[in-house]
DNA sequence: GCTTGTGAAACGTTTCACAGCC
DNA sequence: GGCTGTGAAACGTTTCACAAGC
């Protein structure tokens, strides 16, 4: 499909993480009509330095062109090419409550080639309810569900209690991806990749620096405006 | 209120950013009983190595008792005074959509010391709607309603091509702690905090690794059930 | 005997600085 | 002249291994 094959030498974790990020702003950039961009901008977009994104790039194999940059287009189509965006991959999202539903009705989610494909809950209200173009199953029919939709990514949004026990479902059907928002630790065999999203996390990490700060400036709160000078260096921090 | 304040010493951000999961896994352990527990039994609680468990608690300065282990009420006491969780914050929820609705709703949120204290939208038609014991109001009273809420943390869940704007209005208000669900890189003046959580980013890096493991294994898809041999090591991953 | 706390080694990531190339 | 690609240095994090202490 794509004449220059990268090898696939080790891509480091890190980088791995900011790829998406990369292809985020090159999106953009193309849609700006852009046809080439400079790692010092790309980088600039993508909230890093230009030598971390140089770095990043050359792990690809991929080539810009000295004194001008890198194609945009090209670009686009090899960190695609990498994440194995070019494929569709289909997701089967657990847990209909609260967050579930939004999840399920999130744009931005299907946006990059993924698909939801399969609802599941335990909650025998709320299987049959429609969703969209999707009816809500009872999670006893993942084996099923996995096979004929051919899931490839399992969403966890169940209440902690639940969440290892519909893991260890998802790894008996073969599913070897899981993203998972729910509030605890997953414990899955070897070969089977888990991010967590928890923003009750998230959020005491904030409250962490919050508090550092209260310490350094014991007590100085009335009703000061900006918190220092200006728009100054862009604060990127990603979680 | 404590005794034993700990040292403000530099704690590695890696290390902050364990530290609510050792919180959660202490919890747990208290609610089931325990009053000690081992470096070793509380990184499997909260799926990292013992190792790194010590290390990361020596850096509190945290004494536990050798040949026994941690004391698991002390530690709470002391992981919630260095994440700064013994003063309630007060958030602002901006953008009340899809994700909006979720998240205001989203139990565990207000679990630890949080409190979604405003809710905001840009959207005429959406201020004035009631969720909760809080009813939505315009993004243009923000800096009223950080004052008198005391808003610490703003929680940005507008599109992306809000989001910047909104950011600047939460900066420009004296927030200083920003959790951004938009897919956006936010730029923000020196000494504000900014974390992402990106959906579609955390399903690009599981569909890196699915792609990976194709390359790997060419093409032996039939049914095979179980990924590999039996609940081996744990393998989790943060995002 | 068992478990913590910690130097030292190993590893991974980022930054620097500049050679190489357009 | 300007920009990429990359060794080398700097930095941060994790792992190892064991001395110290209950």
């Amino acid at each position: 499909m794509d004449g220059v094959v990268a090898e696939f030498r080790a891509l480091s974790e890190a980088t791995v993480a900011r790829l998406p990020e990369y292809l985020r702003a090159l999106h953009m950039l193309a849609q700006a009509g852009h046809d080439t961009v400079s790692s010092e901008a790309l980088a600039n977009a993508s909230g890093v330095t230009s030598a971390k994104l140089r770095k990043d790039l050359s792990q690809l194999g991929s080539y810009g062109t000295r004194g001008v940059g890198y194609d945009v287009a090209l670009l686009v189509e090899q960190i695609e090419h990498v994440l194995g965006l070019t494929k569709r991959r289909n997701v089967a999202l657990i847990g209909i409550g609260n967050l579930g539903h939004a999840l399920a009705g999130y744009a931005g989610f299907a946006s990059r080639g993924f698909r939801i494909s399969a609802l599941l809950d335990a909650d025998p209200a709320r299987v049959g309810e429609r969703l969209g173009e999707l009816t809500v199953r009872h999670v006893d029919d993942l084996p099923e569900v996995v096979g004929t939709e051919r899931i490839a990514i399992g969403v966890i949004a169940t209440p902690a209690g639940a969440a290892q026990e519909v893991a260890n479902r998802l790894v008996a059907a073969g599913v070897r991806s899981i993203l998972n928002f729910a509030p605890c630790v997953l414990t899955v065999p070897e070969g089977v990749e888990v991010r967590n999203v928890d923003l009750a996390i998230e959020l005491q990490i904030l409250s962490f620096h919050e508090h550092r700060r209260e310490r350094a400036e014991p007590a100085s709160r009335a009703g000061l405006p900006p918190a220092s000078d200006g728009p100054g260096a862009p604060r990127v921090v990603r979680s």
